[in-house]
DNA sequence: GGCGTGACGTCAG
DNA sequence: ACTGACGCCACGC
């Protein structure tokens, strides 16, 4: 099997838990690639065509959507939002708490 | 086989 | 904080 880097990245998105969000840098590391966050670009632009991968949880290193207003920024935004992920100030989304990390964190209290 | 592409990331000014 | 420039690299044509 050739497993690409698409491929790859396609499970690593299906994994990402309802509430949570993942950068394209995170992503492209976790593939194997630290630099091929514009890979991920790739990869989700295409997936959204191809499957149904929470595409939406899929946002930049700022914690910010990248899609372009009036064109997927508010629907991307609806999504999140209905899942749990909260917005603050320039609808940005706090990492430090959404951001997923593959691994269990500890338990912590809020 | 070569080139452009891109929902990014990082650094310099 | 903001802007511009550059780097990275799999994939499609």
């Amino acid at each position: 099997m050739v497993e690409t880097f698409e491929q790859r990245t396609r499970e690593l998105i299906k994994r990402i838990p309802k509430g949570k969000v993942a950068t394209f840098g995170l992503i492209a590391t976790m593939a194997g690639n630290p630099r091929g966050a514009r890979q991920v670009v790739r990869v989700l632009s295409s997936c959204i065509a191809k499957d149904k991968l929470p595409w939406h949880r899929v946002i930049n290193r700022e914690g910010k959507i990248s899609l372009p207003i009036g064109n997927g920024y508010e629907e991307q935004h609806r999504l999140l939002e209905r899942e749990g992920v909260v917005f603050g100030l320039g609808d940005r989304v706090d990492l430090s708490r959404f951001l997923w990390t593959s691994r269990r964190r500890k338990l912590g209290r809020s």
